[in-house]
RNA sequence: CGGGGCAUAGCGCAGUUUGGUAGCGCACUUCGCUUGGGACGAAGGGGUCGUGUGUUCGAAUCACACUGCUCCGACCA
């Protein structure tokens, strides 16, 4: 390719809109162009990004028996009706009609979508396993798009399906995808981590996410330095926390004028706040009371309050007005004295307390010297682990200090078990004659998010520093001054020499002055620039810069391509 | 959906308070000159001022409504 070609309008200055670093380089270097909110076209060099990056991708599913389909974009509200997920989903679907007022929904996901294509086709075990996937784009209708293609309304993504025959089956073919994918990222040049995952409602199997570690991260994992844990962190365990035995003094009720804070309450009693005990209260989607009670520098974990609490899908805020008809206080509670109907959740730690402060569902009130092992009672609470892990929690394999860090989710594998093969009736006989529901997988990959999350990863002032494997081009060929015919020529034939050898290579024959080009190339961050001026042809050499370094080598003309090549496998 | 901000040429912005002839930088076109880190000079092209309604002799400017974008929050791959 020859720049001046090339469609690579690349800006002077950042977009206003962007604010994210990986945003607004793809715009300033000309790779993606906004078409609506959450929605982008890609340009040459982005595409080229997108379509290596989908490369390695196809490889690493291939190699594990993945075979690749194309499923439809438009698919019919009846399929997901059936299996439940269009009031689920619901506002976060691109709805359509056609002009017979049937309904469609542009794919989030393409679960429904697969299951019943295979639920007509396949019937018998020996079809299984079977692993199918696509590179597709996917429509969801976010609340709230931003960071350009990190979050955005219509996107790429490699969505893999399993079909096995039993729980068994299903774990190998999860723990294919899991090495697949780590494989992949690693490919990409990207530095990340394997982190468990809560399964949410879906329950029962396992779920990593994989994690592409960068400080502007949405997500945050907890990780372990010495031993390999690593969890989102509404995921994280977390082991008890024991207090060493006090004796049990009585419970006794104080005076605490308007301390509805912990901060408040422990000033005023004078006691630190390992000492406390802080209630948080929430509702869920029928209205029923969920009380959550951890140690006062603690805070609560709503994922495992969900998981804790039988029947809960959604939290929300408790209404006051439900606080008081349950017998508690805003601001003042306890689980002592609670109505019954009410779901109590106490933290594992909260239970190992001994005189601790907490609230007496008083205006103002509150118990000293509780001890929760004597004072709560045991047959009314759910006792287990509800705190949201931080910086410094022991780890629960290994017991050292726990690390947090941001990341951007990538990717993540998931075992579904038959919950979409029972919602749409999708059966094979056994080896007995048994007929029995497939136990499926789901392993998707967020292409252009990661192209984002590679970027985010590595640039400095200049612009982008793309990991060779997924760079636009490998290496860019600049004559200083291209309207130098001698120096045109001589650099189209180093340019012809690399692309001979393999090395995807540009040629950057614009007339523009040195500095502009220079600019341009580490902008759009090629990992190797290949200067040619009336020096190197002077010297028979060629100059190499490495755009991740600054480094700077001569090489002799006659045994430049093996340098490049070994400089390549670096980068 | 709640709360802020913004909308003027391809990009970045001024002009709006105090209504009166549409402006700057970059980019673009042509010519000259220059060529190792976003040169310089000269001459040009390009805008229904987001949309609609209203006030006014007159609206980018004032009023109302709408739309879009953006940030914070709740939500999420």
């Amino acid at each position: 390719m020859r720049a001046t070609q090339l469609y690579a309008p690349t800006l002077r200055e950042f977009p206003a809109e962007a604010e994210l670093i990986s945003h607004k380089l793809m715009m300033k270097a000309g790779l993606i162009r906004k078409a609506a909110g959450g929605i982008y076209s890609y340009l040459p060099l982005g595409w080229r990004t997108i379509r290596k990056i989908e490369k390695i991708i196809r490889e690493e599913m291939d190699a594990e028996g993945g075979q690749e389909i194309m499923m439809p974009i438009t698919q019919p509200a009846e399929l997901w009706k059936e299996s439940g997920r269009w009031a689920v989903y619901g506002p976060e679907m691109m709805k359509l009609e056609d002009r017979h007022g049937r309904e469609f929904a542009l794919g989030p996901t393409h679960e429904e979508m697969i299951t019943s294509l295979i639920r007509s086709e396949v019937k018998s075990y020996k079809q299984l396993p079977l692993m199918l996937y696509q590179i597709q784009n996917k429509y969801r209708d976010e609340i709230r798009p931003r960071f350009g293609l990190m979050r955005s309304r219509e996107f790429i993504m490699k969505d893999l399906y399993s079909f096995d025959k039993d729980i068994d089956g299903m774990n190998v073919s999860y723990d294919k995808m899991y090495n697949a994918y780590s494989r992949i990222f690693t490919r990409c040049g990207l530095k990340f981590r394997p982190v468990e995952a809560d399964n949410g409602a879906i329950g029962g199997g396992h779920s990593h996410e994989f994690t592409v570690l960068a400080p502007n991260g949405e997500s945050s994992i907890a990780y372990c330095e010495s031993c390999n844990y690593a969890a989102s962190d509404e995921k994280a365990e977390l082991k008890v926390i024991t207090a060493e035995a006090e004796e049990m003094k009585p419970l006794e009720k104080v005076s605490t004028p308007n301390c509805h804070t912990i901060e408040m309450v422990k000033d005023y009693l004078q006691v630190p706040i390992e000492k406390t005990i802080k209630a948080v209260a929430f509702q869920d989607d029928d209205g029923r009371l969920i009380l959550a009670f951890v140690r006062g520098d603690h805070e609560v974990n709503e994922i495992k309050i969900l998981n804790a609490v039988e029947g809960a899908l959604h939290l929300h805020m408790a209404e006051d007005s439900a606080i008081s008809a349950a017998g508690g206080c805003a601001g003042f509670m306890s689980p002592i004295g609670i109505k019954d109907d009410t779901a109590i959740v106490v933290d594992s730690t909260v239970m190992e307390m001994y005189n601790a402060v907490a609230g007496a569902n008083e205006v103002d009130v509150h118990y000293i010297n509780v001890t929760p092992k004597r004072d709560f009672d045991a047959k009314k609470i759910i006792v287990t682990d509800i705190r949201m892990v931080k910086e410094g929690d022991p780890c629960p394999h290994c017991g050292k200090a726990l690390k947090m860090t941001r990341g951007i989710e990538v990717g993540q594998v998931f075992t579904l078990g038959n919950k979409y093969s029972k919602a749409l009736n999708a059966t094979f006989l056994d080896e007995n004659g048994k007929e029995k529901y497939f136990e499926m997988g789901c392993y998707g990959i967020g292409v252009g998010r990661t192209a984002a999350a590679a970027i985010e990863q590595n640039n400095d002032e200049h612009g982008i520093i793309w990991p060779r494997a997924i760079a636009p081009f490998e290496v860019v060929v600049v004559p200083v001054n291209a309207k130098n015919a001698a120096q045109l020529e001589y650099s189209e034939k180093i340019y012809e020499e690399l692309k001979a050898a393999g090395i995807d290579t540009i040629l950057d024959d614009r007339k523009d002055r040195a500095g502009v080009k220079f600019n341009d190339c580490d902008l759009i961050g090629y990992p190797i620039r290949i200067t040619i001026s009336p020096k190197t042809i002077d010297e028979n050499t060629i100059e190499v810069k490495i755009r991740k370094t600054g480094e700077v080598y001569t090489f002799n003309r006659d045994e430049y391509k093996d340098k490049v090549c070994e400089l390549l496998k670096d980068l």
